[in-house]
DNA sequence: TTGATTATACGAACATATTCGTACATTTGA
DNA sequence: TCAAATGTACGAATATGTTCGTATAATCAA
């Protein structure tokens, strides 16, 4: 359904969390913010214009300097993203997902608490 | 470190999952399981060939009928996918993925259980 | 004003993944 | 036995993603 069905590559994914956070912006900014110094700037915009293309970001052309932003929702992306691991890398099991990435080093003790702070939540429905 | 720094492609992780469940297989058993009717036996003996070049699986090649089984580790990888995910997807919150995926149909009230009981072995380090 | 800077557009090179056709060897069964 | 079936090897076509060079236009600053 609608324009979600999309699955953003790996470098469309990062230039996309750069305008999920910011909201608006050029694509110096985005390059900036990106800082990959191995890779032009051409590069970056190359990318951008595909992603238009793709209907992934709208842009603002009526400057010279085009202003984009993000298109699809962030949400509805990681939740399509999430889906697909679990099917391709979890054998469909949501819950080896989870521990697999609790069990990691990035999974703090706060993160943790967040979660179980999430669970009494679905708990309670 | 090792040889698990690989990171398996879309169709590698499809065979690399009937591997780990099965042990050992054929060719053609690993085409079966599979039964992708969109694809033919010989573009999954390739895919597999590539993967033995890569080293990710092994081979007997005693009879004429080869027996393939994974090298790489299961959890090495799927640890490592999921890190690759937090950081591409998540922003680095591996507790942003883990409500994402809760969230989700897939994730049963049995799942849940079983992620509540992790939970509570993880406190008590 | 005019040269330097900063933008976009776009084609092309390059890398990688997937798919298949075909050649050829081995095994099987009527 | 010998034709059909089954297997591997491998080149090549196709698809997709990433990177860059270059042309060209707009803006800026001395």
């Amino acid at each position: 359904m609608s324009s979600n069905n999309i699955k953003p590559t790996e470098g469309e994914m990062e230039i996309l969390q750069v305008l999920w956070k910011k909201g608006h912006c050029t694509v110096r900014e985005v390059h900036e913010d990106l800082n990959k110094k191995d890779s032009g700037y051409t590069t970056t915009l190359k990318l951008m214009q595909i992603m238009h293309e793709k209907g992934m970001v709208d842009r603002d052309t009526s400057s010279k300097t085009h202003v984009y932003r993000a298109l699809i929702n962030r949400e509805k992306t990681q939740q399509q993203l999430v889906n697909k691991m679990i099917d391709n890398v979890f054998n469909g099991s949501a819950a080896r997902l989870v521990m697999q990435a609790l069990g990691n080093k990035t999974a703090s003790k706060e993160e943790i608490d967040l979660i179980k702070e999430y669970l009494s939540k679905l708990e309670n429905k």
